[in-house]
RNA sequence: GGAGGCGUGCCUGAGCGGUUGAAAGGGACGGUCUCGAAAACCGUUAUACCUGAAAAGGUAUCGAAGGUUCGAAUCCUUCCGCCUCCGCCA
């Protein structure tokens, strides 16, 4: 949730920020619910002390407790529409995205997105590539057509090499990050409402991504980032103890409702798959920092992988509804030429912490810590990008050296007889 | 699914109609002592909002929302959450 605070402070600043995001809000109505809320609570706040002032006195003197029944029956009244005013007032805020950065580049979609370095060499693949679905489908990895009959479109059977595959890269991620410091972390795949509302993640149009089980009222989560996050909810910490590093495994669950259409073929776009997800809590000073901390340990970890991509800056018309600032890197694909999003990296400043009342205590008081989060390997995409930049001439796939061991020193995937 | 219990400050935990923002212990922070540290001792230690230049004052908060009352952490109702036992179960 934002900071009512500086929404007071520079209403224009914020209709200017959120208009950068191609978001259509007028302030107007939230600051008049603001002034009439604060008109109305000083009234309140008056009348109560009269009565606190009064009360003692009416033990003994039970004369005076006519002219007070009156007082807490108005009182009574105004306090209810402080209630409602409050309510409006709390709906308001919680459809307001974070406020960016001032240096985020402005743009109206992806296209906006600044490109700050292209890392690694594109592989060289003789003849014209092909695309890892069909790779994978000769070598029997993916399986969509029965997941169809199951389970509906946007789900897959994983087999054979390819389970192996995403075992390796879990185990690599783990490996790498537990040694960097990270806490390994399974956290609940289930999520409360009022923990998700708190995390931002049902504002806006989110909501219409997530799975709800209305017996249990609960959400899927749609990335660990929703439940590492709460790992901390009423938390108070000390500065001491920050930063907080977690690496969280997961399964991920979206609907892909605003998405008929894109990438229906493959895996690419799926209504579940697993995440292994970086999750950082930090001081306010420090966080921009730690935001490339985190940055770097992906560059390290798709670097691990020896496949080409671009580190990419989101535009103020593609950044997520909770980020300050966010970074993706685009992983090289051959067979369609050209680089697609499979890792981001987010800063969220202090707006999720202040929906989970994530707090930490320094020297100069309480105040909110900030949260970031960042994709370690999502699979599905990961595993793609390594089948086609790894393809060999004769149709079968080499494996990354760094993943060898974890599936028994095999070099490669070639067909089954 | 059946039966019962419980939700208080950073934590543990007392309080069960009126000087209770809330005892006590722990923790954290500051100080004394020390070459330094530990121990011991002394002190400090909630948050939000409102008025105010400040000093200060006011209001709210004991799971949440309602209700009873002149007055609620304390009584009533509903909801939410947690725990224990039994049953079922990877």
């Amino acid at each position: 949730m934002i900071d009512l605070n500086l929404i007071r402070q520079d209403p224009p600043g914020a209709e200017k920020k959120f208009k950068q995001r191609g978001l259509k809000i007028e302030l107007k109505a939230l600051l008049k619910n603001d002034a009439e809320y604060r008109a109305a609570l000083q009234e309140i706040e008056a009348l109560r002390a009269e009565r606190n002032q009064k009360s003692p006195a009416a033990a003994e003197d039970p004369t005076t407790r006519p002219a007070l029944k009156t007082l807490k029956d108005t009182l009574t009244k105004k306090e209810r529409k402080l209630n409602q005013l409050q309510a409006e007032l709390n709906q308001q805020l919680r459809n307001l995205p974070n406020l960016h950065f001032d240096d985020v580049p402005v743009g109206k979609d992806e296209t906006g997105n600044k490109v700050l370095r292209e890392v690694g060499e594109r592989p060289s693949i003789t003849g014209k590539p092909k695309d890892y679905f069909d790779i994978a489908r000769a070598l029997n990895l993916i399986d969509t057509d029965k997941a169809a009959e199951v389970s509906g479109s946007r789900f897959a059977y994983l087999k054979n090499e390819a389970v192996l595959l995403e075992f390796a890269l879990i185990q690599h991620a783990f490996s790498r990050l537990v040694a960097e410091g990270f806490t390994p972390v399974i956290p609940p795949m289930m999520i409360r409402p009022d923990i998700y509302e708190g995390m931002g993640r049902l504002a806006g149009d989110q909501k219409e991504e997530r799975y709800y089980l209305d017996k249990d009222n609960l959400y899927l989560i749609g990335s660990a980032e929703h439940t590492l996050g709460p790992l901390h909810f009423n938390d108070l910490l000390l500065e001491n103890d920050l930063p907080k590093r977690y690496l969280g495994f997961s399964s991920c669950f979206r609907r892909e409702a605003g998405s008929y259409g894109k990438d229906t073929k493959g895996i690419l776009r799926v209504h579940q798959f697993d995440k292994v997800e970086m999750f950082s809590f930090t001081t306010p000073e420090r966080s921009e920092d730690e935001h490339h901390f985190l940055l770097s340990m992906q560059e390290r970890l798709v670097g691990d992988l020896k496949i080409a991509y671009r580190v990419v800056e989101i535009c103020t018309g593609d950044i997520g509804w909770t980020d300050a600032r966010q970074f993706d890197i685009e992983t090289w694909f051959p067979a369609q030429n050209k680089y697609r999003e499979t890792h981001s990296c987010s800063n969220t400043t202090d707006f999720q912490a202040r929906g989970i009342n994530a707090r930490y205590r320094s020297k100069h008081g309480t105040q909110f810590m900030h949260m970031l989060n960042a994709t370690a390997y999502a699979m599905s995409r990961t595993p793609a990008a390594i089948i086609e930049n790894y393809q060999q001439p004769d149709g079968s796939v080499a494996i990354p050296k760094i993943l060898q061991p974890y599936m028994g020193n095999v070099k490669t995937i070639a067909k089954k007889k």
